[in-house]
DNA sequence: TTTATTTACGAAATCGTTTTCGTAAACCGG
DNA sequence: CCGGTTTACGAAAACGATTTCGTAAATAAA
């Protein structure tokens, strides 16, 4: 079965390569009568266009990018789908990358992009990334990129995040009110903007209210689950053990439900639980777990929109450059207050 | 800043371009000295060659396509990381789409590849397919597909999947042996093998053990969520409502646990619940799902490994055409027998 | 020393599309 | 009826890499 192409169609009706090629891309070149034909052949006989060819020859791919640093976990999974479904609309081909907290793997996806690989990129940095200039490089080299939710500070890139501020604010606030007065914050990486937007929200939350920050309270955990464990237990069960904990990233309030239970720690009973969140299970959970849910889909939806806006009409750059969707707190039974 | 490519480094060099190419290659047709220089300037000029073109002159991407029916999903999730930690490391790129369970979008998906656009598949069918003639299209154009969980029975194509007709008995035995007698069945399919073979073993439990099987009893699910709430409450609140519930689709295990809290029943004591799930915070929901937890992990890394033993040496065909990676049935306090 | 073979490279065709440009033929106004 | 403009198409040059083939020079074999 020979494969067919431009050149089978051209010979079979009799036309040339380039008269077809018109005709597919309905040019007002072509005769009405010329396009019937050549449409109807091609229906026939199925034909689908080459896509290294064509993108060899237009300089774009029709192929965007989306580099996370996890797949499991569910705001990079709900952010996906907003990107994909946008992509798909447009019709759009999208590469899935992931860095696995990765400096390295990220660069050396990254650099990848400099062959025209893809029309445009979306990424959210990882928890060891320090500096962006990978990233700034493809854009230099006229790749449009667009930051989400882990993003870059002072970047003059496109950029989508939630009220990461605030949202530790909230969150910490909330605790407070719900009378808890150790209260713990958990990250994973000291370096991301994000973790330290929440932080600082957590923080300012501490001393509107009067409270002392301790620093022994402010975890950010190691990338290996031993140790993770090991250091989260040494914080339960020591003296100077919290009453309350805002997990900055999801995983953490896993860990923390997995060794309360473990070390028979009731919540909210003895530990409030708040975590930034989008476990779909977090009313479910034993006991349901308060979040701080973040607009997952819409940002990978906005962030989608924003690239192709910057890909289709790159003179334009009227675009926001920061857009902020807020997210929202869920207060739930793990931090419930109880009589008593 | 003009792009680098082949030529650019050829002129500069005082060398042809099929030399560059070959030595870059490190073709034995090159002297020593010769890719020196040209490993070096292609080092400093950070040259990357271009896929397109690539793919165009040779026959192949080293791009591979996943399709999956939804990502919100742990099991697809996490299939999914087990399929790009392969790719990754075989240096192949991994386009994503979802189907979002419509059989006419995974057949346009699929059309599209038969331009060579990627190397090869791995799909795991919507819940609408009900033939696969769009899929076997593929194979007979050359291009290798591997089908994972969600399969289709009576194909030649190589399959991964894990042991769901006798999971299927396995959970319904569990439930039977917690004094459950009368256990419905839900899925959201009921086209799927997968969901035939896990009712098959549901069926056949029930028969081993003398217990009537009954329609009513055996849910198919609509896509859209109301109408699921809608014939789920009447399930559970209807004169011949169950008391033990085999969930052989993760969201429909969601769903009874948020209809039971807002019914006001209470699990295990009034209904019994076991899902097939991958959910990493089923230990942790209220109370502890029991699952069926199946290796989606190992699965994707199966499917991606065979999939490329299929792609790099496309002759023998020695590999094994079904694999089955058993399921573990993890009972929790959703299945507890309470003494009383 | 002559012939055969290897070594190291370049010219050019090729992959399948897109796009520019050239040009017959048809059509137009005057 | 004649210069000028459309109209509808084809030839050919890209895009950037790979690969086949040809060939001078260098080396080996006889």
């Amino acid at each position: 079965m020979q494969t067919i192409n431009l050149k089978t169609l051209a010979s079979a009706l009799g036309l040339s390569v380039s008269t077809v090629s018109k005709a597919l891309q309905d040019s007002h070149e072509i005769s009405p009568e010329t396009k019937q034909r050549v449409w109807q052949l091609a229906r026939e006989l199925d034909y689908v266009p080459n896509p290294h060819a064509s993108s060899l020859r237009r300089k774009r791919s029709k192929i965007i990018a989306v580099v996370i640093p996890e797949v499991a976990d569910s705001f990079f999974t709900l952010a996906m789908k907003g990107i994909e479904v946008v992509a798909q609309q447009k019709g759009y081909h999208t590469l899935i990358y992931l860095t696995y907290e990765s400096l390295t793997k990220e660069q050396t996806i990254l650099h990848d992009f400099q062959s025209g690989r893809v029309d445009g990129l979306i990424i959210s940095l990882s928890g060891q990334t320090t500096h962006i200039d990978h990233v700034t490089a493809l854009e230099r080299k006229g790749i449009p990129v667009v930051l989400f939710d882990r993003i870059f500070e002072g970047t003059t890139l496109p950029l989508i995040t939630t009220n990461d501020l605030e949202s530790g604010y909230l969150a910490t606030q909330h605790l407070i009110r719900q009378q808890c007065r150790r209260i713990a914050f958990l990250s994973v990486s000291d370096s991301l903007s994000i973790t330290r937007q929440r932080q600082q929200g957590y923080l300012n939350a501490l001393t509107d209210s009067h409270l002392p920050s301790e620093p022994d309270l402010m975890l950010t955990l190691p990338a290996h689950a031993a140790d993770q464990e090991a250091i989260m237990t040494q914080l339960l069960t020591g003296p100077k053990a919290p009453d309350g904990i805002v997990a900055s990233v999801e995983k953490t309030a896993i860990l923390t439900y997995q060794l309360c239970e473990k070390l028979h720690l009731s919540i909210p009973e003895q530990l409030k639980v708040i975590s930034f969140s989008n476990l779909e299970t977090a009313p479910l959970l034993n006991p349901s777990l308060s979040t701080i849910t973040q607009p997952a889909f819409d940002m990978g939806e906005a962030a989608a929109r924003t690239l192709f806006g910057l890909i289709e009409r790159k003179s334009l750059r009227t675009m926001l450059p920061l857009q902020c969707i807020p997210s929202v707190l869920i207060p739930r039974r793990s931090t419930q207050l109880l009589a008593g």
